[in-house]
DNA sequence: AACTATTTATAAGA
DNA sequence: TTCTTATAAATAGTT
């Protein structure tokens, strides 16, 4: 249809080919909307030209995403539907693993007992005695390894500041000489005051576990930070 | 381009509509098809009839979900993002509060216990001894209503059977005169052995609770089935 | 589904 | 690109 008749083949001369494009491209959406509007249908129109432009036609009905939808839905099965189904396969059975959680929480909660019989609450409770039990061991273990640290902590602080105070007693006598040890009393009475309190304490009192309500002892810092910048 | 020009707009007779739409719809198809050969172009072509009949084209060198990932592509934004994103917003959400839930889980389990500090197993233990407290509480009403509906089904059954022997002494003597109970003794004695037992028991023990471990007491049916035949 | 008069689309040229 | 126009193609109405 026009000058003269052409073969369908490729267009090798590109300008050729863009201004074909263009004119049937223009005609092919031409005849999309009169079809819709002829015969009330539903039509949409996506080309690439061969430098990957993007043309669509859709009738005005409805829209692109609809057509796709409607599209997959009269074919059976959906393009994406692998990925999609998965997931939501996924999702139902993250679900169900959640409510199933749920469950088992509620009733190591005590809550939703209702309906247990008398078997499974005995089992229940069983189960959470044992558990019970492993939490106690656990906090006890914890109390025990923070004691022992803090014991150790303890004796080391006390040899550094020993060690200390005889070093200090010391430099005390090398520089008044040979004067009476008043000096040192006196500084013990002050500044080093807990220090005595230190080596009091140790060797008689040991740390028993207070298996209840026991206040944490001695947590890391705190310790080894004022008493050590007397020199 | 017919024998007489057409308006542009819905043809109302539905056969004319059909046909045109057939004949419009082939030349559409064969248009789409030279434009993807002359021009080297990439062509998908959806439509529904006016009775929602699908008809596609796709140009040979791609397919319906090529094109509409590249369309999707081109638009910058896809047509499914919402609904997907948002099924995957949901999934991490499912799989965070799953990820709670059974830490949660194994700490009630006694697992998991390591990184705990020595406040959180404290408040643990407190929440664990309520929750087995419930549970308790829960296992001892339904043994508790477990052996009040037992006990009431023994004295009804005690009442019926009383009352059944008595019949039964009654017919015998209405049968053979005054006769000596011997036969009245001896069917106790026999058949009826345990319904002595249940008057002997009923009276002196009351069930006591025992806490640990008691076994599934009168569990329902069982009773009230045996007995009854005796008349 | 086939025919054909007529309209429409478009190839080539400007 | 757009316009022009000769000509091919599509198709409305008919059979």
């Amino acid at each position: 249809m026009g000058r003269g008749k052409i073969e369908i083949k490729k267009i090798e001369n590109p300008t050729n080919r863009q201004v074909t494009y263009s004119k049937r491209r223009n005609g092919i959406f031409k005849k999309a909307q009169e079809l819709t509007v002829l015969c009330d249908a539903k039509v949409s129109l996506i080309m690439f030209s061969n430098t990957n432009k993007l043309n669509e036609y859709i009738s005005p009905s409805t829209s692109t995403k609809n057509i796709y939808d409607q599209y997959q839905n009269a074919l059976g099965i959906d393009l994406w539907g692998t990925q999609y189904e998965k997931m939501q396969e996924h999702l139902r059975k993250l679900n169900d693993v959640n409510h199933k959680l749920r469950k088992e929480i509620r009733q190591r909660r005590g809550e939703d007992l209702d309906d247990l019989s008398i078997d499974h609450l005995r089992d229940l409770e069983q189960h959470m005695t044992e558990s019970l039990n492993d939490v106690r061991g656990r906090k006890y273990h914890v109390i025990k390894t923070q004691n022992d640290t803090c014991r150790k902590k303890v004796k080391n602080l006390e040899e550094r500041h020993g060690n200390l105070l005889m070093e200090y007693e010391a430099k005390l006598e090398d520089q008044y000489g040979l004067v009476e040890n008043e000096a040192a009393v006196a500084l013990a009475n002050g500044a080093s005051a807990n220090l005595f309190a230190f080596r009091l304490h140790h060797g008689h009192s040991h740390h028993h576990h207070h298996h209840h309500h026991l206040p944490d002892l001695c947590l890391g810092d705190g310790y080894g930070a004022h008493e050590l910048r007397l020199p």
